[in-house]
DNA sequence: CGAGTGACAGGAC
DNA sequence: TGTCCTGCCACTC
């Protein structure tokens, strides 16, 4: 079981209509510090249509600029789909959105 | 095998 | 309030 494993393990918990954060998913993973190893992670992506990358954002509730599977808007047009609040600005809004993790 | 890089986070200035 | 600097892990050159 390695690091990527258990990141790969925690994105796919996340439940559809929320999203978390890289420290959120590094927490969960087991290391609050592998916040970049998760952003790692996500960028190989070996399993798009299995693990949810477009769930992750960053503490700022912002998506990725060089999101590799169709965009920002593409990002943003997946969440919209499984219900997740975007703000006005572009950013998700995580405090209604943010998953707690408890699932 | 050593150095550099990266979809980040958190604390400091 | 906003921006800069550092730390961490895994991967590539």
């Amino acid at each position: 079981m390695t690091v990527f494993d258990k990141i790969y393990a925690v994105v796919r918990r996340i439940p559809r209509g929320k999203v978390a954060t890289y420290g959120q998913v590094a927490l969960l993973a087991g290391n609050p510090r592998w916040a970049r190893v998760v952003g790692y992670a996500l960028h190989v992506n070996p399993a798009p249509g299995e693990i949810p990358c477009h769930r992750v954002v960053n503490r700022d509730g912002r998506t990725a600029k060089a999101f590799a599977f169709g965009g920002e808007d593409m990002q943003r047009l997946l969440l919209t789909q499984e219900g997740v609040v975007f703000r006005a600005d572009g950013t998700v809004d995580l405090a209604a959105c943010l998953w707690d993790g408890a699932s």
